[in-house]
DNA sequence: CAGATACTGTACGGTACCGCACAGTCATGT
DNA sequence: ACATGACTGTGCGGTACCGTACAGTATCTG
């Protein structure tokens, strides 16, 4: 990842490839590379139509982009990092239903023309996305077919994974839940060093904080994690994905099926 | 409701009015009423593309429209009765995660391109819909901008339901969910009679059929519903609100935002 | 009508998790 | 240095629900 300073600042993709294999060669202004999958995949007419709009920021740990029940004022793209989508409910509690990654944007009622969230999204690690405005958003869409299909191919997408995860939230028990997440997450910042609060975990998860340390506590004692305060590190991940439910391979096979299959 | 006896026949909608208010005077080529809210929103030149590919069919309590893993053939515009959305685990289990009445269609995932489905639909009550082949919807959506417009709203409404419903499954008990269940239910068939075994409930609720058992009996010794043999009569909808938790209201209003907030 | 099948009521031990509370440990600022 | 706050470990009683099993009753079938 790059390391440009700058909080803010207007990117400007050097020209490079234009499909997605060798998309990553693309840079933005400051010859940062760009990662986000949704923007790698438009032709070049919308890149010039989308780029001009969008805003590089810079995100910090637990960063708020969007509360539950009120208006949508951007769309991120993720570039790196992870955005974690949450249904809280009247009382405080809340539950995680989605992830979303450099495969995707955190925004999706915009585009099917709503302007609330009715979820909150915050932001894992510490990373960085192309924001752009909601109106921006609004009026780019129609001149932009490809991005248009792919940011509806991810709204359903992620509801996809939503649907997964209401039921694995039914039917799995802490343990399994837990170490699915952490996979899910390891798989998104690509760190197997994950800043995490138990506190955090337990809202994640929509369980009790001591559920947490009890849970993440059989995992360090089989040597699968350790834990220091506000600090997971993941070591075993072969027995990881033994430790979670099947919930954990079932998502990512869904992503795969997403990527392959076009419309 | 109309009460043609054949099985299956072509709709013809005789014109009345074209905005959704007075919508409601659209009839089928039987003289049926048409109810699906969608179809009724449609604009006279995308009726005139969709409606040849419509057949109307009558379903079955507990057919399967759609099931978990296989290709979508074609997509279903409810137009009475109503649909479960069910996600099925490995081993069998199922958890209900969405509902959906005249509002709405099943077949979501064809409006992004994608030709699997993720989930099981099945039916509830009797009921009748409209279907249509997936690869006609595909052709007619460039055709029918408001038609897609609607298709994509709803789509980004069942994933709201949905995330609704996943937090309620983690964090609310079986009293709870049932009494929001046959509200929800109830609104969506309109009548107080609904022909539900406790197996099929607890399939909907993600719980073993003993719980629904006792739940049900809770509910019924206190005089909100009754309970015979495959089928359940709602007596008080008020104290049911009660027994129900928020996410039934919480439900409930967020169609409402979804209808009044336009793009 | 008999027998089979579906549906419901109930019970029992086991366990995962809750709400809560409190003590221990590390990090930070003044 | 010391206090303050953030984070973690642990425990305890209570409860909701699980898996399972079995018996009772309605409905269907021949």
């Amino acid at each position: 990842m790059a390391k440009s300073s700058s909080t803010r600042t207007t990117p400007a993709w050097k020209r490079a490839g234009n499909n997605r294999t060798n998309a990553s060669a693309r840079k933005d202004g400051d010859g940062n590379y760009v990662h986000n999958e949704i923007l790698l995949a438009l032709p070049r007419v919308e890149v010039e139509v989308v780029l001009p709009k969008l805003e590089f920021v810079r995100l910090k740990l637990r960063q708020v982009l969007h509360e539950a029940g009120e208006t949508l004022k951007s769309a991120y793209f993720c570039d790196s990092g992870m955005f974690s989508v949450l249904n809280v409910m009247p009382g405080g509690k809340s539950v995680e239903v989605g992830l979303i990654g450099k495969e995707g944007f955190s925004g999706t009622p915009l585009v099917a023309g709503f302007r609330t969230s009715h979820t909150r999204t915050v932001v894992q690690g510490d990373g960085a996305a192309f924001r752009m405005d909601a109106d921006a958003l609004r009026s780019a869409l129609p001149k932009c077919p490809t991005l248009e299909r792919q940011l509806n191919r991810y709204a359903q997408l992620l509801a996809v994974q939503v649907t997964q995860v209401a039921a694995c939230n039914r039917l799995h028990d802490v343990n399994e839940r837990l170490a699915r997440w952490l996979l899910m997450t390891q798989d998104r910042v690509g760190s197997e060093n994950l800043p995490l609060t138990q506190e955090f975990l337990a809202q994640m998860l929509g369980t009790r904080r001591s559920s947490v340390t009890v849970s993440a506590g059989t995992l360090q004692k089989a040597g699968l994690i350790s834990y220091t305060r506000g600090n997971v590190t993941i070591h075993d991940r072969r027995r990881l994905e033994k430790a979670s439910c099947d919930c954990y391979g079932l998502l990512q096979l869904q992503v795969k099926e997403w990527q392959s299959q076009d419309a």
